[in-house]
Order: C-alpha cells, then sequence, then structure tokens
DNA sequence: AAGTGGTCTAGACCACTGT
DNA sequence: CAGTGGTCTAGACCACTTT
C-alpha cells in the first residue's frame, strides 16, 4: 500500500476511534507529517483523499476539520457497488433469482462500449433490508474479466469477490438515474400496492484501462432507498 | 488564477477544440510540462482535476486519455446549483413563485446548523425545460452571507450572481435523494395527472470555512429529471 | 506577527505498459 | 527495455486566519 493511502487510513481510523464530530480540528500538516513520519507533501495528498471521500475539509490560514455526520440509512451513491456493501451497518439478505451465462444484446453492447457479441455473466438479485424488500439488480459482467461467477458468491458480495480473489478493483464509475414506472413482475417483487413508480440507477463500471467490465441495473424501492452525494467545488 | 486551474482549463479547451472524443490520448506529462510552461507535478495537479470532474483518465505505463461522452440531457449532480445553470444547452425558463425575508424554522436551522433564528431569504421557483414543467425549487439563503436578493435575479441564476457579484462560491456540497408522493399542489404545478412521485433532492451548500449558507429542495418532475454521477475508487 | 494551509519547483526513484 | 504515469521528498514562497 501507498504510502499517502496508509496515511489516510491512520488519520480515517484516528477520527473514528476519537470518535471526532463535525467541525473537530485535526493536528496541523506540519505536526502530521512529524507523527506519520513523512513529508509535508505526502500528508496533503492523504488529506486530498479523505477531502475527496467527505470525511474532513481544509480552511486555509485555520486548520483541518472533520466533515462527519451524514444522515444515517442513505446510500452513498459515490462508493456504491452493489447495494448489500452500501448498507453493510444494516440485516441485509440477498436472493438470487438468475444466474447464466449469456452473449451480449444491443443494449449491453451499447453500454459496454462492444463492438461484437460477447459473453456475459449474467445475474438477477432481489436485495432486502430487515426482510423488507429494497432493490432488483440486473448485472453484467464480461466474461473475458470475471471468467467464473457462481450461486455461492453471488448471494454475498460479488465485488468483494471481484476485489478479493480476482484482485479486480474498478477504477471509475458512472450512475445514470431516473425514475421509471415499475412492470407488474417488478412490482410484486418489490411488494408494491399503491405506487407504480421506482428509482432506476444504471451503472458502468470501468478497470483503470478504461475499458468497462460490469454494466448493472438496479431498480430501488420507493419508499425504502435513499442516496447521498458529496460533492466538491474544484475548478 | 492559479497555474494548475489554469492548466487545468487549458487543457480542457484543447479538448473541445480539437473535439477529441473517448479514448483519445493526450500528450504525455513531460510534453505537457514543456508546453504549458511548468513542472511535472502541476500537470499532475492539473490533470487531477480534471480526472475529479470525469474529464479525463490516466493509465500508468499507457498515457491519458479522454473520458468524455455522457449522456445527453442528464444532469451532473455533482455540478448541480441550480437547473437552470445544469440544462444550459436546453432552453428553459424560471417562474419566481415566492421571494421573502423568513426568520428561520426549525427545518432549516437543522439543516442549515444554526442554533438560533436567523434571518433568511426563501424563493421558490418553477423552473422549465423547453416550456414543460421541470422542477419546483424551494430555496433557503442566510441573510448573513446574501444580504440581498430581488426578482430579477431570482428569475436569472442565483449561483451566477453569488459567485460573480458577492464572489461568494461554495466549497462542498451534500445532496439527499429521495422518492417522494406529490402533494396535490405540486402535482398540478408539474402538470402531472396519472403519476404521483417525484424525486426530490435536498442539498446544503456550504462556504470555504464549512459553514453551511444555503438549504435547498429540489422537486423533479419523475419524467423530464435525469441525472448522472461520475466516480474513482481511490483508496 | 505567528500559525497554518496551499502552490510550485526540481529531481530521484518506482510501477506499469507496450513494443 | 524504452516510454509514461505515479510517488515521495525538501524546501522556497504565498495566502489566509487568528491572536
Amino acid at each position: 500500500m501507498l504510502k499517502y493511502q496508509a496515511v489516510a487510513h491512520k488519520i480515517l481510523t484516528h477520527i473514528e476511534e476519537n470518535k471526532l464530530q463535525k467541525g473537530d480540528k485535526l493536528e496541523s500538516i506540519e505536526a502530521l507529517a512529524e507523527r506519520y513520519e513523512t513529508s509535508k507533501n505526502t500528508i496533503i495528498k492523504a488529506l486530498d483523499v479523505l477531502d475527496s471521500k467527505g470525511i474532513i475539509y481544509q480552511v486555509r490560514g485555520s486548520g483541518i476539520f472533520v466533515r462527519g455526520h451524514k444522515r444515517k440509512g442513505y446510500i452513498n451513491l459515490l462508493e456504491m457497488k452493489e447495494v448489500t456493501s452500501s448498507l453493510k451497518n444494516f440485516n441485509t439478505q440477498t436472493e438470487v433469482l438468475a444466474l447464466e451465462v449469456q452473449i451480449s444484446e444491443a443494449e449491453i453492447e451499447a453500454n459496454l462500449e462492444l463492438e461484437d457479441k460477447a459473453e456475459l455473466y449474467y445475474v438477477k438479485r432481489l436485495h432486502a433490508i430487515e426482510g423488507r424488500p429494497f432493490s432488483i439488480e440486473e448485472s453484467y459482467y464480461l466474461k473475458e474479466f470475471v471468467p467464473y461467477l457462481n450461486q455461492e458468491i453471488a448471494e454475498a458480495s460479488i465485488f468483494d469477490y471481484l476485489e478479493r480473489d480476482l484482485e479486480l478493483g474498478f477504477a471509475f464509475v458512472d450512475h445514470f438515474m431516473r425514475i421509471v414506472t415499475l412492470a407488474p413482475e417488478n412490482r410484486q417483487l418489490l411488494n408494491l400496492r399503491r405506487q407504480k413508480s421506482g428509482l432506476l440507477i444504471e451503472s458502468v463500471y470501468s478497470l483503470k484501462n478504461g475499458r468497462p467490465f460490469n454494466y448493472k441495473k438496479t431498480l430501488f424501492h420507493p419508499d425504502e432507498a435513499q442516496f447521498f452525494v458529496m460533492g466538491q467545488n474544484e475548478f
């Protein structure tokens, strides 16, 4: 692990262990550089990471402060890989509705920027939170990068498996969100009577080399799903 | 303007003027450093900015590539200040439904982290796109930071006014999103018959010193509003 | 005036990609 | 193995806040 990442982790751990609250001040950059035995610039880079994650904010001439808070139960869109990993503090269940190898169709080829037909793992899952249906996820993984997948993995966390066992981490994501009218089948799965709309998020995950390897459509229960996004103004 | 921001702008302009497409390769860092007469590290910092905006991506050992595209008509959540500025390529209209000075209520105080009552500008606006109702925005600006506002400003872009005339730029935002059932009044404003749900985004904008100064509730038309968010995996 | 965060530089060295 | 992006350092200097 790189030094600045290690330092970022240590500072984050320090914030968590000491239960620092929003507005609490950290040590100065100089002091942090000495504490973690590194240069000022490496501390700055570590703080940039925490800054971009919304964990701290820095005020010139004043200090480094904890940004903290966030509302509970909201999914951080920018860290969302799959629903269960975003809701680790809750009791979640996953039911695998389908798991098979497919040949790509036009919609998938467009989103994964494929020029030819390709083999895919197709996984359809129903996620529940505290027993209540939460989201329906249809996910397409390029077999070129994800050569193997099974029921057991799909019942746990696919992204954990990709990162841990295949050492396949995504480098960037695009999420596209809109409200959709639910098909009767999906209303039934989400146990919805009156309400007819849900939030659909289409996500494309790409590798470090820019190749998209996972396209995903996640349909969220309108009453259960809540999201937050933290942004910076850098330009 | 800082050197790295200026360089970032120049590189962006270069991409736009030469209509570079997704996957197109830029010059090497070394070449860019020479072209823009600066050091390697400053180029890296400029590229970091473009990276975090989703404009480029970098592949170690290979090069710097344009990330580009994005679907058209989708609002970039992370750059969203108010609806009109996010949809500059479209023909938008703004109707000011209310504009007044208020004393804060509990909900606003919680979101703006106020400990006492405070004076606020309250602005309610209806945004339309190509004549079709798009969103209803209720916004609360702390009078301490926004001492003056009028109908004319509210009909144009309030954030443009804040940035240009008050030199008041936000440093970070928190957005909270969920689906809500629409009140009859809002259904009428959005010209909705059957559909009863909309997307609600609550946003808190903070200054460089960490002080929230604007709390906003924006209710989007379920068929018109589409969003995208671009994320990186840095940790 | 002192303290603190931010920019910028030059250069050494490392890690990965593609030929 | 050459080319290219990424990390890390030490230090000078600048900009803003606080006392």
